[in-house]
DNA sequence: TTGAAAGCGATACCAG
DNA sequence: CTGGTATCGCTTTCAA
């Protein structure tokens, strides 16, 4: 009882050992199952790792041995927003079965919190790294490349990855929206999302977005970023302002469904009819779509999909397996009925 | 540079030492600005710090001394469900202003998985854990009581917790929410849910709702547990499904929101009007319904507060203040306009 | 103000 | 088949 583990009250090897009569070594191998042992002996172990309610300290494990952590740091912005709930939850499945776990780190979408969290992530010897985004600041950079495990970064398809890539490219996915709007003959069009410090991928989508709708001979006369979280509400006060401050909008292109959601109910609480007086898109194809009776102009992306993507490849890496750099996931433009079709 | 520290390429404490010319625990005194050196030497290990890039491995740290880390192992049933991922952000971002990070786990509302990454969660040495649900496996509870650090269990209230518990009581606001709709005039009622292996929370929902309505003279008619997951889509076919089932059905409660939602565009879509042809409530209180044109019936919970407290009676806990056992965030019926009014 | 030595819990390596 | 010893990176303790 009084023995010299007496500093946290945990049960050690060596006391598993000594009560079952043998060395440490012996239990160790017993436990690992890596055989060197005779029947009997395994029997002595076990039976005192039950009574004992043994539990290893795979920190020390890790410490011991050059073999890494099952620890996965990745970093997520923010989990109110539906599709980065999917993404992680792709992930932390994946992982789980492969004995890892998720080790989370909410950024709320901003370089400095990324970084602070990279730190300390990093001095928990996870494995890898899973992070939302292609943009770090320049010590994250820096830890990163020093840090020597492997890294994915998701959601924007990075050309360029500091270690592997999965996501879709969000200019291109905006191109076709904006693309898509503009056969439908709409010329002036609204935007409305969120602002964030530094550049995202919901940017990239806008930039591609304008740059398919002036190109076209549109234009978007109005882009609201709201200082505010991209959810419901926001959508439906934004669409407000809004139209508030350019009447003459015939569409409106959302950051994202949610929002493009508020903006229907908005719409539809002025009595505006969608798509006849005017239309409403939006980006990342809700589960909620699959419900409604009329289908929300969209894009669709596989998050789920994504986030398993990503685990799948570090945990390819980790088996040394050859992995892709870059893996576009791909996204589907769904054409809706919240716009007007190209008959009209 | 060929140097004892060659099992992984990481810079070290001694490394830094030597560098800067210095002990280790002069160079470790530093680092934990603990006070007993000079200024002179203070300066000479930050600029070797700095220049070899050294990131401490707190693995090493918790392992050395007897402090625990700042690991805490989070269950989450799944994040398709809205109402978790908000939990899941109200913990994390509070384990985070305290430097803490959250380990997930995603148990997929069975006891086995949850016992499972209980054992390897706890070989990590996490300095708590905080697990959704008041049901645990033998082993688990085993494994909890062993272990000696502290454990939140949230979403039931557990009036009789492992060691703290917050949340509510579920079978209240099922009952409230009978009463409710029974005082309504709402005979026979129907319930569309899915099931799952254990109990849990719905189910006591669904416990509390039958005793309200029978209490009352109505009658819960027909109860749908689907083997699916608790979203749109289910609340939409499930309705489905009831109706054809039991026809004579007045009002309908569902499992959550999200089912709820789906149910009530099944209804339109099939030219039922709400609430004249039938009562459709749901629970939860989803962001979506701040921007529906006519208000869910539901129940209110603070999903972040609930996290958030969890976290803060862990913190609490962890730096030995006073911290209460049980917490009830409370609940709060929401009228709503999808069931007829008293006054009809 | 500084440093040397012991030790945390496990594993690798080498002897028996 | 089994066991001793060194070791991982850091902190605690004790000495100088």
């Amino acid at each position: 009882m009084v023995d010299k583990a007496s500093k946290n009250n945990k049960v050690s090897l060596s006391q598993v050992a000594r009560a079952a009569g043998v060395s440490k070594m012996t239990a160790s191998r017993v436990l690992r199952g890596e055989g060197g042992y005779s029947e009997n002996t395994r029997l002595k172990v076990m039976e005192q790792v039950d009574t004992l309610g043994y539990l290893p300290n795979r920190l020390a494990t890790v410490f011991a041995g050059d073999q890494s952590s099952t620890f996965i740091g990745v970093s997520i912005p923010d989990l109110g927003n539906e599709v980065f709930a999917q993404v992680l939850e792709g992930i932390d499945r994946k992982l789980g079965t492969f004995g890892y776990q998720s080790v989370l780190g909410l950024t709320q979408h901003t370089l400095e919190e990324e970084e602070n969290w990279i730190r300390t992530v990093l001095s928990w010897q996870p494995a890898g790294l899973i992070l939302t985004g292609r943009y770090h600041s320049p010590r994250a950079t820096d830890m990163l490349r020093n840090a020597g495990v492997p890294v994915v970064e998701i959601w924007d398809l990075n050309a360029a990855p500091l270690d592997m890539s999965v996501g879709i490219n969000h200019f291109d996915s905006g191109f076709d929206m904006g693309r898509y709007l503009t056969s439908l003959r709409y010329k002036n069009i609204g935007y409305v999302g969120t602002s964030h410090d530094t550049a995202n991928a919901a940017t990239e989508r806008l930039n591609g977005f304008c740059k398919a709708v002036e190109g076209a001979g549109g234009a978007v006369v109005k882009q609201l970023c709201l200082h505010d979280t991209a959810t419901y509400y926001p959508g439906f006060y934004g669409t407000e302002q809004l139209l508030a401050a350019a009447c003459d909008i015939e569409c409106i292109f959302y950051q994202n469904d949610a929002m493009a959601f508020g903006g229907l109910q908005y719409c539809a609480s002025k009595g505006l009819t969608v798509p006849y007086d005017i239309g409403i898109a939006g980006w990342g194809d809700l589960p909620i779509a699959s419900v409604m009776n009329r289908r929300l102009t969209s894009c669709h992306v596989s998050h789920l999909k994504l986030g398993q993507r990503a685990a799948e490849m570090m945990m390819g890496r980790l088996t040394d397996e050859p992995v892709p750099t870059c893996t576009d996931i791909g996204f589907r433009l769904i054409p809706g009925s919240t716009v007007r079709n190209s008959g009209v």
